[in-house]
DNA sequence: TTGTACGCGTTATCAC
DNA sequence: GTGATAACGCGTACAA
């Protein structure tokens, strides 16, 4: 017989005390005689008693402000760790008003379990979407649950408002970016289209990739191309793959500064030089970018996260303001391209 | 007059219902005809009404069990985002029944004012502490309130557990690997000692490194040592500094690899070839040293915050059993670091 | 110094 | 369908 957890009532039993002594105990107000508080301890000792926060909270008047971010397993993307960054950024503005609570999916059916969890429960007050999607009932769920969310990812035509950078504009200023440095062999590393949650993502980029190609009038090699998972030694087994062909394309657009990253290993071991026999352009700008001075496209991972919060606090407040905007993706020109020698 | 929020009593008044009714609504039951619905509705609109939480828990019978990680505010140093990912990971073991809440903090006066925060309203079943000491106040305020806390960082000798590696072992087996590799003027680059929160760690690595050039009977050269905020940009500039002189170290122990990376860039603006004339060792061994092949001490990040996490959920049930240790640091070797040349 | 009784906002269980 | 009312576990006047 599994029975409920003690309460202050039961404590108080065992202690032969009055529950008011007990609640003095666990407050740890002066006007208790030692005596009785080591009983009280005593009691508390044996029977494993722990408080009950949410009593506790609803007698002292004070409401729950917790703002949620749910998101993959952390980190596997990394971009996902400057978002966050933003998001506390933004937080820190309304002076520890909220609180922020982590919550991280393994998988697409834990995705579901959670989101349900949370509409149930509805322990917070708003709700960060990071590069996860919902479909019509998930999405139905949230707002029969009265809890706002925002979405921070590159979703674009969805009737709930998400945050991020245009991936179909990023894409084609990078593989211009490179045209315009002269290359005409440009390859391509990325994600596989069915592998991740954020699967429009690397669609998006790849398929801007091509058309821009196709406006300049640039042949598309498909020799060129590789897909993977996103993870770095996947990235960096696929470049050696497409590095060692007879025939290599001189400049190479990566989906994110990790796979770049992991290409410009690839060429290295290989004895290339980055960027006299290969240009290398990343996407996302991480940190980690500026300090291997890789070229790659700003998406403003920061600022997207902070605007997200911004929009979600309002929306708790009822106030359906135009959001601010992102600004577009660019391109960050560092050491890893240049000009293809004639 | 700003009264208190309005409760679901208020709502079924101004709707002329009666409060169950109204609760049925918020928590869409079929069992309500859509006109009073409706006046429902209205009447929560009006109000701005929206449901308490606490309450809502409390007669749900389901306790909060919210585990709390603090730390400043995020990602100042790269190695918390390892860090929490281990804590992740361990949390997702205990499949869901945790949520993980983040507090930042952003000078020691918000961080006292957070812990005071988190002893008081005790909504936390454990807290993990970040890269933070604990005075004797705090300390006992936390333990007064019943929440069991570990701490995750580098502090020996506290009376409170804490997981971390052993930053005098680690900075010793650095700069005894590049003793080993033929080198005699190594220079350091590290925090200054009382920048920081964490000035315990730039301390113990530097004195460490100290004694284990002593223990080599190498002459310490203090021209060789630099000091700065743990910033990239600032370590670059000491970088710079450092590598201008007519007289230079052949190697450099970097007390995190951001620094050592920052190090790297600044030999390689000017003209100098690592390793060939500059050997350089980080200190972390986060993702982005493998990215870079980046010569490093591994202090095991994640498994220090997974192992913390599993730590603390034992406190929480009362188990005091000996913790997992970590693994001692140890030199991993890259393409950063090589022989001196004779 | 200690015990009793009531309130906190919501949900569940009954009658109606 | 809808409306009273009793829990839920703790804090706290107030009384003793």
């Amino acid at each position: 017989m599994a029975s409920s957890p003690p309460t202050i009532r039961d404590v108080a039993k065992r202690a032969q005390v009055g529950v008011a002594t007990v609640s003095r105990v666990l407050n740890n107000s002066p006007n208790v005689t030692p005596a009785t508080r080591a009983l009280v301890m005593k009691a508390i000792e044996e029977l494993g008693f722990r408080p009950n926060a949410v009593a506790r909270q609803l007698t002292r008047k004070t409401r729950l402000h917790n703002i949620g971010v749910i998101t993959q397993l952390f980190l596997s993307y990394r971009s996902f760790a400057h978002r966050l960054r933003g998001v506390q950024l933004a937080l820190s503005d309304y002076a520890d008003k909220y609180e922020l609570v982590l919550y991280t999916v393994s998988s697409l059916d834990h995705y579901a379990e959670r989101l349900a969890y949370i509409a149930n429960h509805r322990l917070i007050e708003g709700l960060v979407i990071v590069d996860l999607d919902l479909d019509e009932g998930q999405k139905q769920m949230l707002h029969n649950s009265g809890i706002p969310f925002v979405g921070i990812n590159h979703f674009r035509d969805r009737d709930w408002p998400c945050i991020g950078a245009d991936n179909r504009e990023g894409a084609r200023v990078a593989t211009q970016y490179l045209i315009d440095l002269g290359h005409r062999d440009i390859g391509y590393l990325g994600d596989t289209f069915e592998s991740s949650y954020e699967f429009i993502t690397g669609r998006e980029r790849f398929e801007s990739f091509w058309q821009t190609l196709h406006a300049n009038e640039i042949p598309i090699q498909m020799g060129f191309t590789r897909f993977g998972e996103h993870d770095y030694d996947e990235a960096l087994e696929l470049s050696r793959d497409l590095l060692s062909q007879p025939k290599r394309p001189t400049a190479i657009f990566a989906m994110s500064d990790m796979q770049a990253l992991a290409c410009i290993a690839a060429a290295r071991e290989m004895g290339l030089h980055v960027p006299e026999d290969l240009s290398v352009i990343g996407y996302d700008d991480l940190e980690i970018a500026y300090h291997t001075g890789l070229t790659t496209v700003r998406q403003h991972l920061e600022m997207n996260g902070t605007i997200a919060l911004k929009t979600l606090i309002d929306r708790i407040h009822g106030e359906e303001h135009t959001p601010e905007t992102l600004p577009p993706p660019e391109v960050i020109a560092r050491q890893t391209t240049r000009r293809l020698d004639p």
